[in-house]
DNA sequence: CATTATTCTCGTACTGCGTACGAGAATAAT
DNA sequence: ATTATTCTCGTACGCAGTACGAGAATAATG
């Protein structure tokens, strides 16, 4: 269906970045791929951030100059895009579906949650974003038949389906910033120490009790499927 | 409690950056104001969105040279958390409570709903990010108030309310997204397009069965208020 | 086979960003 | 008056995305 290969097809709009366009028979070879540049920048977000992925660092990376990427993808924004649906093909679109859709669901989460944590940039680069790419169409496809027996319009499946990942990367996104501020020792005292000083103004009795009587700590998975159970459970197919 | 008024107290640690300290005693005095700058900057972002918040536009906007801000805030990152906590000043802090919580758990959900639909960046802006300004704690006492019937510990209270907050945001982005591409006629047009395409290749025939059977479209504000009070109804007080 | 159209590669260069540096101005204590 | 302190802000640096266009490679054409 996509061609994958070389460049063409660069972007703006999803017909012309996705739709498959035979190569061209005229004029020089690419030296390179889309999918190999998509990967070179995936790898790099995920062992540096997203913010280390720059045009310059992808190029040097794949070798190639920094101009020729833009023949595989029409700015970075569209790179990016290219990144998200990459690493949507992790996801399994043809995994078996129990019958019973709020099972199918839940799990349905939970994948998403995994690619998330296995690619922590991803939930800031889905921010805002509505990503289109044949993977991800692959996995709604898959989405959309767990969601058959509620026996929901088209526009309702879609919208649990869209409501669903922005669940997942608002949560994710919180449990990665979470981690990384408690990871830092330094920065993680100096906000206990703020917080304390503030509890002992008289002003905010609650967050001083909240602070005192912390009860024992919650695990983000714990939490996560607390959560999803609790919006899965409680749609309603009426 | 905050001098809000003049430079000092810069940023990086919390404590730095939020705890009061008073106008020093001697040297020039400070001739704009940290008040002044965020709301320039926050007035910015609103009317041309958050890209345009750049270290030179907010000062041009405030009258002072560039590096004057930094006086102000030690870095373009503290700037947004001034931003952040300037907005939250906007949430009612001192609302009353009605002893129900799940009622009054609604209520915070949607003031918070509607401040990041004043201040579209918000949910960007908030992303990742932990603010911990005197505007923003004063709403978290106000939640942490409204969550007391429940008996849940401190940790739990946090955790409720920073899940309320983390799929506030992620429902508003989306919202926010969904507006935009909607209101864009050639890109939203050449979307459907696109995605008539992909369901016509036969290899998504449960995606072009939502498409062709949409059913009565959906309000962004109705399908909030479903999935907040999923949420919140299902929230579980044991 | 020479020519030509096409498509790619990539060096150069432009604009705009955050911000380090440090000189100079204003203010208060000595 | 001198001095220490605190602020203002012009200049400059490195890095970002990317427009431009010259040159190289390829395939169709005469």
């Amino acid at each position: 269906m996509t061609r994958d290969g070389g460049p063409g097809a660069l972007g703006a709009d999803p017909e012309e970045l996705w739709l498959s366009r035979a190569r061209p028979r005229r004029g020089r070879k690419p030296a390179f791929s889309r999918e190999a540049i998509t990967a070179a920048a995936v790898a790099l977000a995920d062992a540096e951030g997203l913010e280390a992925v720059t045009m310059r660092r992808v190029a040097s990376e794949v070798g190639a100059g920094v101009m020729s990427l833009y023949s595989y993808a029409r700015d970075k924004d569209t790179l990016l895009d290219l990144m998200i649906d990459h690493v949507s093909g992790e996801l399994p679109a043809d995994g078996a579906l129990t019958g019973d859709w709020r099972t199918d669901f839940k799990v349905i989460g939970h994948l998403q949650r995994a690619l998330m944590l296995r690619h922590p940039w991803l939930p800031a680069a889905l921010f805002a974003r509505r990503p289109l790419g044949p993977n991800v169409l692959a996995f709604l496809e898959h989405a959309l038949a767990a969601l058959r027996p509620t026996g929901l319009d088209g526009a309702a499946k879609l919208e649990v389906f869209s409501q669903l990942t922005a669940f997942v990367s608002g949560h994710v996104a919180h449990e990665i910033a979470q981690a990384a501020a408690t990871q830092s020792p330094d920065r993680a005292a100096a906000e206990a120490r703020y917080l304390a000083a503030v509890a002992a103004d008289g002003h905010h009795p609650e967050l001083a009790e909240a602070l005192s009587a912390p009860g024992r700590p919650l695990t983000p998975e714990a939490t996560f499927t607390r959560f999803l159970n609790r919006l899965i459970d409680g749609l309603d197919t009426s």
